[in-house]
DNA sequence: ATGTCC
């Protein structure tokens, strides 16, 4: 539905929603970044919530431009999935083995590294293309194969393919599950260059500030490009150092590899023109596309294939998207709230902050069902052992003063 | 989501 509030005499790029009752800040959100001139189209997807400039589960595209905080804070953030050659039962003989394995082989929280550091060909690509990106060429480094903080996990689980696939057969595996992103690095490569195009754009009123662009044909938007695309590579590369690590801990071999992007920009096709199509918080669903959509620690992941829906520009949900802010999460749940919720489904948590309580999600089942024409269920993933960062220090402080 | 100004 396209809106028109705030310039009368300019036409909005028009957006359809997908799902009920978002939030209501995630479409005026919408509504701020269609009225852009630059923007040709936009889509709100079902698990939508409130971001920096788009909304979180919103899908842009611009004509000849790339806006820092719609590709989004982590830039490239990403899922990856590892079917085992070993039986689902193994997991059950050996809980132990698979813990150590989640625990030796990435690192969780804000910050963190590896002692000795991983390697990676991503650490030869070229760095040096910008003072920014060289300077955090170390950090990059210190980090590869981490996970980080948030919503970001490393779990196994058992994974039901509903029907002959992906050259396996219909049944039931052991599956290895992470989303971690670009990490500390795309972090501040998104800072940096989210700062240069409010810069670059001082005409802006305050509401579209976040929404800053830089022009693809200037330097600067080279160069955030590029930056973009490395950190798509270093993400990349966390999950496959990561995936690599965990297999070899338990003398297991990869049978499939599923594996997505959700915060990114691509160029593609709109009709018979070029666009920039931003997916924030967004999944990748075009024509037979595979993908992945990961619910709570205590709810499904499904593994999808994309319909290719054109007005949602080849795009789905990303997840179950938060109904519940991570202060008020914090306020109301305690930690004895979420390991009764997980005893009961029968999951083994090894940590997690309160704040990623799985009632503080919507039901992954229902952004499914709003999205019937975006994707195709091939399987589902329950979680069976987590692990995400560990509750924030500061946490209590901050939900206190509130 | 990050990292530190708490």
């Amino acid at each position: 539905m396209p809106r028109n509030r705030e310039k009368k005499n300019q036409k909005s790029a028009p957006y359809r929603i997908w799902g009920e009752n978002l939030d209501i800040e995630a479409i005026r959100q919408m509504d701020n970044a269609c009225s852009l001139p630059i923007s040709v189209k936009g889509a709100l997807m079902p698990d939508a919530h409130k971001g920096y400039g788009l909304p979180i589960g919103g899908v842009l595209a611009v004509k000849n431009a790339v806006i820092p905080y719609a590709v989004g804070v982590d830039i490239a953030c990403r899922v990856k999935m590892s079917v085992l050659d070993l039986p689902f039962q193994e997991y059950e003989k050996n809980r132990g083995k698979f813990k150590i394995a989640l625990e030796t082989e990435t690192r969780f929280g804000v910050g963190q590294g590896f002692a000795r550091p991983r390697q990676h060909r991503v650490m030869n690509d070229n760095w040096s293309f910008c003072p920014q990106v060289r300077n955090l060429k170390d950090k990059a480094w210190k980090q590869l194969g981490t996970s980080g903080s948030g919503n970001h996990f490393a779990e196994f689980g058992q994974l039901m393919l509903e029907k002959n696939d992906f050259g396996l057969e219909k049944g039931i595996y052991l599956a290895l599950l992470t989303h971690s992103g670009s990490r500390g690095t795309g972090a501040a490569i998104a800072k940096h260059y989210s700062a240069l195009a409010k810069k670059l754009h001082p005409e802006l009123p305050r509401h579209l500030n976040n929404l800053a662009w830089l022009d693809l044909k200037s330097s600067e938007g080279e160069e955030y490009w590029q930056a973009m695309e490395l950190m798509g590579r270093y993400a990349s590369a966390n999950h496959d150092i990561i995936h690599t690590g965990v297999l070899h801990h338990l003398g297991a071999i990869s049978i499939l590899s599923l594996e997505n992007h959700h915060n990114f920009a691509w160029k593609e096709q709109l009709g018979h023109r070029e666009v920039i199509v931003h997916r924030k918080g967004a999944t990748p669903a075009g024509k037979d596309v595979p993908g992945i959509i990961p619910g709570s620690m205590a709810s499904p992941t499904f593994i999808v294939r994309g319909l290719g829906n054109e007005a949602a520009m080849c795009s789905a949900a990303h997840g179950a998207g938060r109904k519940m802010s991570r202060t008020a999460a914090m306020k109301k749940f305690k930690q004895s709230d979420m390991i009764k919720l997980l005893n009961q489904r029968g999951i083994t948590l090894i940590s997690a902050g309160i704040d990623e309580i799985p009632m503080a999600y919507k039901s992954i089942e229902t952004v499914m069902d709003q999205q019937k024409d975006l994707v195709e269920i091939l399987g589902r993933f329950d979680p069976k052992l987590v692990k995400m960062a560990p509750p924030d220090r500061y946490a209590k402080k901050r939900t206190g003063k509130k």
